[in-house]
DNA sequence: CCGATGCTTCGGCCGCGACCGAAGCATCCC
DNA sequence: GGGATGCTTCGGTCGCGGCCGAAGCATCGG
C-alpha cells in the first residue's frame, strides 16, 4: 500500500513486451516508414490485429502515423522510443547466451554499424560519438540554470563548440538550423552492442542522413545494418579521422560473446 | 514472415510492464534490498503471489536474491538494469503531462539529487559525472580494439585519469580497488530527469557510498531522494567544486513542466 | 519440542487481452 | 460506376497469466 498506483513505466513497458508489437517495433527500428500491411506481415498477425496494435502504439505516442492515400505509414515517434528499445536490448541481450551461430554474420554486420531510428549506432556510430566528445566538438551540456527558462524537454543535452562547428561545415551540416528544429538536439543513447552512449537527436540524425546523401554508408534492404562504401572510408577518415573499415570489421568479428 | 521470432527485448519488457512487477522494481531503484513481504506489501498482493513475480525477476536475472535467516533479500541485479528504468521512465514521463500539482515537491527533490540502484542521480548525479568529463578525470573510453580480447562486458567504457585518480583520492576511493571489482567500472546511464548521463558502475556506486558514509548525503525513508547537508555542501565544493546548494535547488525549482 | 514467522509450491478461479472472420468505409484503378 | 485494394471496427473465442487460499518446508524463538 505504500504505492500501490501503476507506474507510468509500466504501461509503456507493457506495450513493449507483447511479441507481436515487438516485432513491429523492431521493424521499425531502422527509422523508416511501413504500411499496415507490411507491417502484420512482419508481426505474423493478420491485418485486424495488427490494426489494433498499431491503434494501441499511436495512442501511447511510441509510433506516428502518416497517412497517404489508402495506405497509412507508420513509423517511430522519436529518437527517443528507439533510444529505451535499445536500452532494453543491451538488458535483455546478456542474459540468455543463446550461441546462436547460425545468425552470427547477420549480427556481426549489427554490430559494426546499423541505423538507430535516424541516427547511426554501432561500433560506427559509438566511433563518431567518441571522437566529437574527444575533440572537444561535443560538450558535455553545462545546464547553465543561472538564468531561468531551462524547459527541461527543449535544450540539448550536448552543446557544439566552435571547433565542432567547423568540423560539421566540413559536412554541409548547419549547426543552427539544426538546433532551431523543435527536436532533441544532441542526447547521447546508450548503444545496445557496444554497451556505450552514441549521437541521438536532431545532429545525430543529420550527421547520418549526410553520409546517406553522400553515398557514403548504403542503407541494406531489410537491415537496420548499414554498408560502408569505399568513399565512405575516405569521407569519414577525413572528417572524423576514424579508420571506420577496420573499426566495423573489428566489431563484426567478435559478434559472438 | 521476415521476422516473426519473438524480440528478447520483448520477454525483458514485459517483465517490467506487470503493475505489481513495476512496483516492485521501482520500489528497488534506490538499489536497497527488500524482503519479499516488504516487496508484496509495496506490490499490493499476498504473499504467493509476490513470490511467483520475484521468481521471474530473478529467473530473468532483472533481480538478484540473498538468503539471510529466513528473509530473503531481495536487489536489481545491476545498474544496467536501473539504467533501462531510468530510460522507460524518460519515455514515458513526457507523454501523459499528468500535471499531478501535489506531488510536485516529491518530484521536485527527486530531480534534485536520488539514487539510481547504487549510484546517484538527478541534478547532483549529472553535475559529478560532467564536472569528472569536463576536468578530464573521466576520459571516454578508447575501446581499444587494437590487441584481442575485447570482452564487452567486462572493460569499463570511462577510464580514470591521473588527475582523477589524485581527486578520487580526496575522497578516500582506490580506484585500482574498484576497478577490481568483477562489475562494470564506470559506464553513463541516462539520467531520467535531466536527459544527460550520470555515472554508473562500480566507481559511480563507490562515490555515492563515500557521500554517505560521510554524512554528507541522507537517505530519505520512504524515497529515492536524497538530502543533502552542510557538510555535504562544503565537501561537494572541496572535492568536485561545484555548488550543490544551489544546483540542487535550481533543479528542484524546474520540477514541472 | 512447539508455535510463530517467512517464504514457497500447488490447485483452481477468473479476467484481460490477443487473435481471427466478417462486415463496414475509404481510396485507387479501369 | 464497379471491382479491387488497404485499413478499420465489431463480435466472439480462447488461452495465457495474475491472483488467491491452503498446504508444505525452512528458520527462529522460547
Amino acid at each position: 500500500m505504500t504505492g500501490s498506483t501503476e507506474p507510468h513505466f509500466a504501461a509503456v513497458a507493457a506495450l513493449l513486451g507483447d511479441p507481436a508489437r515487438a516485432n513491429i517495433l523492431r521493424a521499425l527500428m531502422d527509422g523508416r516508414a511501413r504500411t499496415a500491411k507490411e507491417l502484420a506481415a512482419i508481426a505474423g498477425v493478420t491485418a485486424p490485429t495488427a490494426s489494433g496494435h498499431l491503434g494501441k502504439l499511436v495512442a501511447a505516442e511510441l509510433l506516428s502515423v502518416l497517412a497517404q492515400g489508402r495506405h497509412r505509414y507508420y513509423r517511430l515517434a522519436g529518437s527517443l522510443v528507439a533510444c529505451t528499445i535499445e536500452s532494453l536490448m543491451a538488458l535483455a541481450g546478456e542474459k540468455p547466451l543463446p550461441r546462436h551461430r547460425h545468425n552470427r554474420a547477420l549480427t556481426g554486420a549489427l554490430r559494426a554499424g546499423r541505423t538507430c531510428y535516424d541516427h547511426l549506432a554501432g561500433r560506427l556510430g559509438v566511433q563518431i560519438h567518441d571522437r566529437l566528445l574527444r575533440e572537444g566538438c561535443l560538450l558535455p551540456a553545462l545546464h547553465d540554470d543561472g538564468d531561468g527558462g531551462h524547459r527541461h524537454g527543449g535544450d540539448g543535452d550536448y552543446t557544439v563548440s566552435a571547433a565542432g562547428r567547423l568540423l560539421l561545415a566540413k559536412l554541409e551540416i548547419d549547426v543552427a538550423a539544426v538546433a532551431r528544429q523543435k527536436r532533441g538536439f544532441a542526447r547521447p543513447c546508450l548503444d545496445w552492442s557496444e554497451r556505450v552512449p552514441h549521437l541521438a537527436g536532431g545532429l545525430g540524425a543529420a550527421i547520418a542522413g549526410r553520409c546517406f546523401e553522400q553515398g557514403w554508408l548504403l542503407r541494406r534492404p531489410d537491415s537496420r545494418a548499414v554498408t560502408l562504401t569505399p568513399a565512405g572510408q575516405l569521407g569519414l577518415a577525413r572528417v572524423f579521422g576514424i579508420d571506420a573499415a577496420r573499426e566495423m570489421a573489428a566489431a563484426a568479428e567478435g559478434a559472438d560473446g
